[in-house]
DNA sequence: GAAAATGCGTCAATAGTGCTGACCTATTCC
DNA sequence: GGAATAGGTCAGCACTATTGACGCATTTTC
């Protein structure tokens, strides 16, 4: 074994450290970057602590908002929806249904099918939650001008550009269901 | 033990199912919430692949990030910003730093201290990192008037709203850094 | 009507990121 | 010289996610 052991001052020397702040290119800044981090962060803040003390996480706070959204939603379309594995799903949504904020109710047309509800429980506890979002962002596009929503909205929507399916599905079932089967 | 086990029927009578959508509600939709969670979503999974061929997560990305917006920042700065604990950081940071991607110094000043500086190789992996991220932020505030990076921005500024104080700390180190002590 | 596909549940193992608590060194401050 | 500060590290736990492999019930297809 002849082969040594880089020091400090080679590796150094093989790649010196950078002392110059990455600075804003352009018309986008690295800001943006932070600015994301930071307001994200701070959004799903708001709803952590509310969760915690049910003993949730996140995870459980977006099954319950989809299911709240689209009442009747089934097991597919709700791994389409959050982007994750069945098996990882179902751990938290087991949990859910254990403690009463979500049903399961057989299709009827497709009786394969786990149609997901609400309980009144999970209900109430999702507008407690999204009460402290909407209440965040309202309180931020407040006072951004007339044109603030709309244009925030918009861009929010590009940026989630790749999943606009996903919003268009929701557009559809949120007015067209509800009705038990 | 004459504690009798609650039929589905009288769960459900307990607490009834609920059909009807959780629709939109005055000038905040629910919308709102789904559209943060989607766009920054996708803003994350860009980087994320990235990532991926390095063999690291999100936390290292965060890191070398803010390394390389303020060189020279120390390990309590970092902490501050990133909100979570000395034994979170520390794992992700040593990984970083024995793969030659962040240099440690210590300060002239006070050698207590371990600054942190990116080398040539986490500067350039930053920059890749951020180039797509920069990519999609453009493409979105692209085309949306003229007005919209600014309001934008200020949504974001709100949202993040508590942390304020993080960005104006970024503020001042990004310009008046970068020397060697 | 049998075979194949679909919708869902579940066991088992692993990774990444976060946490708490405890304890250690080196340095600076008073 | 003793206290406070900057940082490192060990050990254990929680949550969310992953992959792979089965199993069961129900539709669909030929």
């Amino acid at each position: 074994m002849s082969k040594t052991i880089a020091s400090r001052a080679e590796i150094e020397q093989a790649d010196p450290i950078v002392t110059t702040p990455l600075e804003t290119v352009g018309a986008i800044d690295f800001r943006f970057i932070e600015l994301m981090f930071f307001a994200y962060r701070q959004f799903t803040a708001d709803a952590d602590a509310i969760l915690a003390s049910y003993g949730f996480g996140r995870a459980h706070h977006r099954i319950l908002h989809f299911v709240n959204r689209s009442p009747g939603i089934t097991i597919a379309e709700l791994l389409d929806l959050l982007a994750i594995t069945k098996q990882s799903l179902s751990r938290v949504l087991r949990q859910l249904i254990d403690e009463g904020f979500v049903a399961q109710v057989p299709g009827t047309e497709d009786r394969r099918q786990r149609r997901l509800y609400p309980t009144g429980k999970g209900r109430s506890l999702t507008l407690e939650l999204s009460r402290q979002q909407a209440r965040r962002i309202d309180a931020a596009i407040a006072g951004i001008g007339p044109e603030g929503p709309g244009v925030v909205a918009e861009f929010l929507r590009r940026m989630g550009g790749d999943e606009r399916s996903a919003l268009s599905w929701l557009d559809t079932k949120v007015l067209n269901q509800g009705s038990l089967p």
